[in-house]
DNA sequence: AGGATATATGGACACTGTCAATATGATTAA
DNA sequence: TTAATCATATTGACAGTGTCCATATATCCT
């Protein structure tokens, strides 16, 4: 156990984020306690008080770090400027899916607001870079439509996260599309772009 | 307090579980407790153990009855065999939005599996049929595209099911489209329907 | 009436989150 | 260096939770 700072036990705070972590990686968000991560980390029940005040505290930690986890994901793997809006789309879909399906547990989270401190400042930037990425990548491509650019952005999130969260739940298990072979995930995606691109 | 049954407190099955939906809805599924619902019956803090074994059971009774209520509304809005395409399946977009904005907790009781009990036979039953009237909807009007007709089906859950979620959530707000003025919930099925029907 | 069954009670246990009082480690000021 | 201050950790308490158990009572059936 590496000790970056002084104290019994080093950097409690970091140790407390990453214990939370794994247990909301392993048993849920129920499965997150405050005196389970004392007990685990060898500490008395109510040190964890010092570094978060309480339990939504605790939450809207994990919650922000895990939005700035994700956003930087999509950077890294949405392509750049020449690439076409299907490859972009499908790109900022599949990152979204795949980060689900990574750590369903943490994709819960970040969007159940009544785990964490709403007012919390960090959190809702962190938050905001997410739509902020989708429309910017919608704004570049979109066509006129019948229908404006917001609610075709608001189309595609919708259609992203239910699936997401869907397949997290177990209401749905993978598939793949019986006309073309390619992966549900996909398809969906497919079926909204040809309404969208005209 | 009416007392359809015997014993001391009348029917208390029926009690609990009518307090527990109001707990539920007031105060969302961490605010449903069984020594809370106690409580409030007047009734000692073990005796719903007679009735349900444990929580468990408890959310699952209540996702079982919610999933037959919401069953029982779509069926009662779904227009005839004559109607076209784009009015059944925004109906029945509608009725599932609606219910969600109603009872949001009761919805997002009936898709988080891990409160209620997965070998309930009910409550699968219950669940399936809104599947069912969604793809019977869907099949009904089926035109042929580069994807199948479940590809279809499960973009347009994913959608409805996504924009519900982020609204319940307050992920999103209330919003217009910009260039039809139509509700939000209803321009986006609009963007996903120009995909799917040729 | 008596026996079986369904239902209700109260106590116990091991948990939980949060608060308050206290103690100790670390840092800073005099 | 000593003293004071602050951050951090400990311990104990409190009210609350779900679940189990032994017991008591009500109801039903034979």
């Amino acid at each position: 156990m590496i000790k970056t700072s002084s104290y019994h036990h080093g950097n409690l705070r970091e140790q407390i984020l990453q214990t939370a972590f794994e247990l909301l990686d392993d048993e849920g968000i129920d499965g997150v306690g405050i005196r389970k991560i004392a007990r685990l980390l060898g500490v008395a029940h109510s040190a964890p008080a010092n570094h978060f005040k309480n339990k939504k505290a605790l939450f809207t930690a994990l919650a922000t770090e895990s939005f700035r986890h994700l956003v930087s994901i999509i950077e890294k793997e949405t392509p750049g400027e020449t690439s076409n809006f299907k490859l972009a789309i499908h790109s900022f879909s599949n990152t979204i899916f795949e980060f689900g399906l990574k750590y369903p547990n943490r994709y819960k989270l970040l969007w159940r607001r009544e785990y964490s401190d709403d007012q919390d400042g960090e959190l809702g930037a962190a938050r905001d870079n997410i739509y902020a990425q989708l429309t910017a990548i919608l704004s570049e491509h979109a066509r006129k439509k019948q229908v404006d650019v917001e609610s075709q952005a608001i189309a595609f999130w919708s259609l992203i996260h239910g699936y997401v969260l869907l397949r997290l739940d177990e209401n749905l298990n993978e598939g793949y599309d019986e006309v073309t072979g390619i992966k549900r995930q996909i398809a969906i995606i497919d079926v909204l772009i040809d309404g969208i691109i005209e």
